[in-house]
Parts: C-alpha cells; structure tokens; sequence
DNA sequence: TGTAAACCTTGTAGCAACTACAGCTTCAAG
DNA sequence: CTTGAAGCTGTAGTTGCTACAAGGTTTACA
C-alpha cells in the first residue's frame, strides 16, 4: 500500500467538505468514518477517498437525513452490486418526512402570519399574538396543533 | 392567602395542558413555572393559573418557539401594561425564520422527489438517489445547500 | 382500619448531532 | 531553530425534553 494520497490534514478534509474538525473526529468516533492514518507524531491524514466520503455524509446530512440513515446509506453504496430498492426506500421514507414536516410548517407560517398582521401595536394586554397563544380556539388551522418537532 | 384552587396534582395538570409531568417538573427546574405549592407529604399542588401558564407554554412550544423565546412572551405577558411592540418584534423574527425553513425544506422536497422519480430500481453502482447525494452538482435547487437545521 | 394500586418524589442518565473548551503536542514556514 | 497555527485527547455543554430506579404518598374500596 502506497502512501500517496494520505497527506491531506484534518483541517484541510473539513474544509473540502466543508465542515469542522471536530466534526470529523466525531463521524469518526461513531464509526461514519473509519480510523484514519497516522503520522509519527499522531496527526490524521486522510486520501481523496476520505474527501468523497465524508462530503457523501454533508451532503446526506444536508438533505436531511438521519446519521442512523447515512450509516445505512453508506453501507448500501458500499455495495455497488446490491440492488437499490433498499436506497429507494430509505429516500421515500424521507420524503414522506419532509412533506408531512412542510405541511405543519406552512399552516405555522399562516398562523404566525394572522398573529403578526392582527397585532395592533398597542398594549401586551390586548396583544393579538399572546392572545393566540394563549388561546388555541383562536387558530384557524388544525394543522398547527400536533406536537412541536424541533422547529425552534 | 385561601387554599383554594391550589388542588390539582402534577398529572392532572399535565393531562389539561397535554404534556407529562416529567415535563412540568423540567418547566420549573428551569424556571418557566414557579416552584409549587406542596401537600404535607411533598406532592406538589396546583391551581388554574398554572394551568393557563403552562397551556401558554405548551402552545407557544407548538408554535415553535424556543423556550428561551417563550420566556421573554411569558415575562411581557405578565405586565400588561407594556406596550406589545417587543412581543411583536419576537413573532416576527421567527416568522422569518419558519419562512425560511419552509423555503429550504421545500427545495429539499423537490430534490428528493426528483431523485425518487429518478431511481430506475436497478443496482446501487447507477442509482440515482445516490449520485445525487455523492455530487451536489447534480442538484437542480441552490437552496438545498447551506447546513443542516434539525430537519430529522 | 387495612391494603393495594395508582400516583408522586428525587436524582441521574440518555437522546441527536454536534460544538466548545482546556491543556498539551506537533507541524510547517521562514 | 523558532514561532505560531494547527492538531491531539478527553470531557462537558447545547436544546428540550424523556426515561428510568428506588423509594414515599394518596386514595379508593372493602
């Protein structure tokens, strides 16, 4: 086994898949990434393979999908023979997140709206928005009710 | 100072708000409720106020706000003298930000509706889902870069 | 009055997915 | 050969709860 290609640091990996160190050494503690090489002195260095893989997990990440779900996904595409249904599925299910996640946000968004538009700029007392909030009678969507799913 | 509507357990409570007392007990360790009134044996006992207190938590919770959002709606509301200007300014700020979570989560569904849409079903090496995750260039939406946020 | 179920108590640890230190060592440029 | 940036490990913090364990209290019913 060559050496070539192991000299990139893990500054220099974090910046091409833009990200922090931290975040490297913390994919690689959770086994994302594995165990990189080492120089004499103990600092990783990591090869283009490392690059494509971890912007791989950014960009996952970036769509959206779960760690639990990138560990899958990187399995599968691991194994370039396997078919993809397995893919596809994962993907679907994401889908169906993002839509469902859309919906309450958008009737949110409507809400907010309303309080905001109805808030005369007068006293707290006769404030649209805490009179909103306090009451949930007052919201017109339905939508808008069903647990908070970090949105804040 | 009468007894009087201070008889209401942390369970009952926590059914007419909709949350679990272990919810309740977090709210006054952190100080969104006031420390309770107590039974001889310890139990802590409530009254409406505190019902009301915590539906407003609960729902401004649901609306997205950070607690430490509602923190600052909670101190306005309990002066209603004031003028509603700051609660207003709080409301607006996080329409902007459910705004612009709903842009980018919007962008994402489209992404991966077209990577679904686009995925053959036949072996992983030529799946769509995964070209598109591992080659951002592929990408039709500039939107769906620019970090992660709690999306799931 | 006894007892058993249902509820309550505190304290602590866990979740996701990082982020931010502190206190030290190593590397690379000049 | 020095200096300053970057890297090392390990641990704790973040947000907003949730989930125990190991006990104590309340309440309803017989």
């Amino acid at each position: 086994m060559s050496m070539r290609g192991q000299s990139i640091s893990i500054g220099e990996l974090a910046r091409r898949a833009d990200c922090k160190p931290e975040t490297v050494r913390y994919y690689e503690r959770i086994g994302l990434l594995r165990d990189a090489s080492r120089t004499d002195g103990g600092q990783r260095r990591y090869g283009d393979d490392t690059v494509r893989r971890l912007s791989f997990i950014r960009h996952a990440r970036d769509f959206g999908f779960s760690v639990a779900s990138v560990r899958e996904l990187l399995a599968m595409s691991d194994q370039p023979d396997m078919s993809c249904q397995e893919v596809d599925a994962i993907a679907t299910h994401h889908l169906k997140k993002v839509e469902s996640r859309l919906q309450r946000l958008s009737a949110l968004r409507e809400e907010l709206q309303r309080m905001v538009t109805h808030c005369a700029g007068g006293k707290v007392e006769s404030c649209r928005i805490i009179e909103v909030i306090s009451d949930h009678q007052l919201c017109i969507t339905e939508n808008s009710h069903g647990g908070a799913q970090d949105l804040g």
